[in-house]
DNA sequence: ATATACACGGATCCCCTATTTCC
DNA sequence: GGAAATAGGGGATCCGTGTA
């Protein structure tokens, strides 16, 4: 029979020894389809180099009696090629060898330890990974399939009666055909618990939605409720009840937010506590999770999704956000935030309505956000060629990895292995190499800068200079780029590297997406172009992660090392010109116009651009009316990071300064940021000055709000292995004892008070939680956040910001 | 545990010396 | 008067959060 099938979920069986591959998606009807094939299983003997035939011939007769035996089967070596490969920048002939199970390639390997073999490879990708590499099975995209319809079938054990799909074929053909319409049943879900621990107490609701479709289960019994609130007998119950509405919408997406950290196992957990079964999967299996301390829970024939962790790889860092929770992630992307309610213990809950409604909208939000992340979905799975389940878990370094795995057959390349557990420890603990440069500043304020930065700075030097594992040099040879690194001179081989070529391709691509998105606006397009950009700005970082495949600190700092040539270089041009560099920072510089016209500053760019070599750009930042940049707190030398700008448009940038920084309260960035708006509004501190006497009357005053003065900060490891006892780690501890749910990576609130009769010069014992009575600490305001903030901006004016708080005559601007 | 290095700056930690307190 | 406790100065370290 034939069907079409777009592959969604991704899962592998054993049957007699030998691997299937298991897929699930759906038809162009729409049915959901199982389908399982088959997939050669290899790893590769790379061969020393310049043996003779029979040698090889001897190897391979020994390779050939290997097998391996354990209880549940007995693996054996089905055949052995030779062929003509690449590893790492060298030609090789490597053995093909081909076995009955996939998961024994390790175990074969280790059996491989002949004189004659230099490596061994190919066996760790995993099994989902190589069949999609090994069949061009592609995640999300269409193709048509023929094969045999399964039905009631002896076969696999009679896999195919055990499965909620409408069919399970067999594969015996697969081609891809033209793109169509797909979109996937989405069913999003979240559950509310008197207890944070995982398990510890009862589930009260439990809310589902989908398309069309809107549900809250729950056991307590109200009157006068909404219409999607249905009520069970008890929690058993209520877990019954939600397999039966997943079995029922039998969605592709199962969606929750934080719900691998919690909700799903919580819910297991209470299923266990019932002696109950959590029966999500297709075939009727329960949730799996992981080990470790990330937990992931994998449901059989159902792509379950953790929004969370997505949003932490592919947005976080360019989110305006300071939080990742679903209401703030949900009022970036949608606009939209919870709903207001006041969490207490069960038994006192009085509306509980309110309760159900805010449960139904946290559903609802998450629904929206996957529908608004969707087509980065689709983009991300179709540029890096791994399933949904995996792309929306993995980190920037998994993803890179991915791309290069995926992309190696074209290079005729031979996968390198992941590092073992020693040779991570022996790179977490390389000496750091040289980063790039950052002017130091002269504080002041200026007028009309220009700023210029390199496009895709590490990306272009990386492809420009063929930096990689790869194209490493043991030493110097004749026709190759140098660089010094900690000392040492290194060298990297001009015949280009596939880790380059590569980077090339992934740069080309986004241009060239980014320039169809402009002519004809498209979120598929747009997310695609956006893959690109997150792939190439992740490869300079990926070879210098120590668990990196292709890891080589040497690349790294070696395009550091260029980086730095090149920025001074410009620096140094910039300077003989006429003009004068105010501040750079790796990729960026900013200079003073010095009466020049922008045709001028542009003409001098394109002059630059001429000389730059390979794929390397310079291109305009923009124009700014005027710039500020203070000293550090020291006072002794001018900050780097930090500084801001007034656009052309109006438009203030700032970088670095308190104003960004969610660790200090409101006050002091408000504050700041006004002080900063006005001077570079006006072009000098006047009104500036005025405003700040103003706030500190107010502070001393007590006129300020607990609201402004709350200071936020991350606990960012658990309360036991903290060596300093900062303010936020006594506060965590305080909620602590209040029973408030506290875990690493919550942002925890405190505000500092006055504690009349404590002698302690410590600002940790004078915290005090935002519920918590008391009054603010004058002193601690003024002097520690205030100050702080906008003393090195009146510096500039050669003001002591000081006096002025404390209400001591002006001296520097007489009386006003 | 899961991209890199550079940088700022608050707060605590820790050692030292000077001063105060206690017997 | 002498030992022990405390204060405080200052650098080292921890810690969180930015920029690129």
């Amino acid at each position: 029979m034939k069907t079409s099938f777009i592959p969604i979920d991704y899962d592998y069986f054993d049957w007699k020894g030998k691997n299937y591959a298991k897929l699930v998606g759906r038809n162009e009807k729409g049915e959901k389809i199982c389908l399982i094939d088959s997939c050669p299983a290899y790893l590769w003997a790379i061969l020393k180099e310049n043996l003779k035939q029979p040698k090889i011939n001897q190897i391979i007769g020994k390779i050939k009696t290997i097998t391996i035996s354990s209880k549940q089967r007995k693996t054996k070596i089905e055949k052995i090629e030779i062929k003509d490969k690449n590893f790492l920048g060298k030609k090789v002939k490597a053995l093909k060898i081909y076995a009955t199970n996939y998961k024994d390639l390790h175990e074969i390997a280790s059996n491989l330890k002949f004189p004659e073999i230099e490596n061994r490879r190919g066996y760790d990708l995993g099994f989902i990974t190589h069949y999609i590499i090994e069949k061009q099975l592609l995640p999300l995209q269409w193709y048509e399939v023929s094969g045999e319809l399964l039905n009631n079938s002896h076969e696999f054990g009679g896999i195919d009666m055990a499965l909620n799909v409408s069919q399970c074929i067999k594969a015996k053909e697969i081609n891809p055909i033209k793109e169509k319409q797909f979109s996937p049943n989405i069913l999003a879900y979240d559950i509310e618990t008197d207890e944070f621990k995982i398990g510890e107490g009862e589930i009260l609701m439990i809310s589902l939605v989908g398309k069309n479709f809107k549900k809250v289960l729950t056991w307590k019994k109200t009157k006068n409720h909404a219409d999607y609130i249905e009520e069970v007998k008890d929690e058993a119950e209520l877990l019954e009840k939600f397999c039966e509405y997943v079995k029922k919408t039998n969605p592709d997406f199962l969606v929750g937010y934080f719900s691998d950290g919690f909700d799903l196992p919580y819910l297991k957990a209470r299923a266990e506590f019932h002696k109950t079964k959590l029966s999500l999967g297709i075939d009727q299996s329960q949730p799996k999770f992981s080990r470790g301390i990330n937990l992931t829970g994998k449901i059989n024939g159902i792509v379950h999704i953790d929004l969370l962790k997505f949003v932490k790889t592919a947005y976080s860092q360019y989110m305006q956000s300071e939080t990742l929770s679903l209401n703030e992630v949900a009022k970036e992307f949608l606009g939209d935030t919870k709903k207001q309610f006041k969490f207490q213990h069960s038994s006192k809950i009085k509306d509980w309505n309110k309760y159900f409604e805010y449960n139904l909208h946290d559903s609802v939000l998450t629904y929206q956000l996957f529908e608004k992340f969707w087509p980065d979905f689709i983009g991300f799975s179709n540029v890096i060629q791994e399933p949904i389940f995996d792309i929306s878990r993995n980190g920037m370094s998994k993803n890179v990895e991915s791309y290069i795995l995926h992309n190696l057959e074209k290079f005729n390349e031979i996968p390198e292995r992941r590092p073992n557990h020693d040779e991570i420890s022996k790179r977490r603990n390389r000496e750091k190499y040289e980063g790039a440069f950052v002017f130091e500043p002269t504080p002041g304020l200026y007028e009309n800068i220009a700023m210029w930065d390199f496009t895709s700075y590490w990306p272009s030097i990386i492809v420009t200079f063929n930096l990689s594992k790869s194209t490493l040099l043991e030493k110097k040879e004749k026709n190759s780029n140098k660089a010094v690194v900690l000392g040492k001179e290194i060298y990297f081989s001009k015949n280009k590297g596939f880790f380059p070529k590569m980077l090339e391709e992934i740069i080309e691509k986004r241009k060239k997406y980014k320039k169809e998105l402009q002519k004809n606006p498209n979120a598929i397009k747009k997310a695609r172009s956006n893959a690109y950009k997150l792939l190439a700005n992740s490869s300079y970082g990926y070879m210098g992660f120590f668990g990196a495949r292709y890891y080589c600190p040497e690349a790294s700092g070696a395009a550091t090392a260029i980086s730095r040539d090149f920025i001074k270089q410009i620096i140094s041009k910039i300077n003989k010109n006429g003009y004068k560099t105010i501040y750079s920072d790796t990729d960026s510089i900013a200079f003073l116009m010095q009466n020049k016209s922008k045709k001028q500053i542009s003409d001098f760019l394109e002059k630059i651009n001429k000389t730059l070599p390979g794929i390397m750009e310079l291109e305009l930042e923009g124009f700014f009316k005027r710039g500020l940049w203070v000293t550090t707190r020291a006072g002794t030398t001018g900050a780097k990071k930090k500084y801001a700008l007034l656009g052309e448009n109006n438009k203030l940038k700032i970088r670095g300064f308190e104003t960004v920084r969610r660790d200090w309260c409101k006050l002091a960035r408000e504050t700041q940021n006004k002080v900063i708006q006005l001077v570079l509004r006006q072009g000098n501190e006047t009104k500036a000055l005025e405003y700040v006497k103003d706030i500190a009357k107010k502070i001393k005053q007590r006129k300020i709000s607990k609201e402004e003065l709350i200071i936020k900060t991350q606990l960012k490891k658990p309360l036991a292995e903290y060596k300093a006892e900062g303010p936020h780690v006594i506060a965590a501890k305080k909620m602590k004892e209040l029973k408030i749910p506290i875990t690493q990576g919550n942002l925890i609130e405190y505000y500092i008070a006055e504690t009349p009769g404590k002698k302690s010069k410590l600002i940790r014992d004078k915290v005090k939680l935002p519920e918590e009575k008391g009054e603010y600490d004058i002193d601690y305001y003024l002097n520690r956040q205030i100050l702080p903030a906008i003393e090195n901006i009146f510096q500039v004016f050669k003001i002591n910001a000081k006096e002025l708080i404390e209400g001591k005559k002006q001296t520097t601007l007489g009386d006003f």
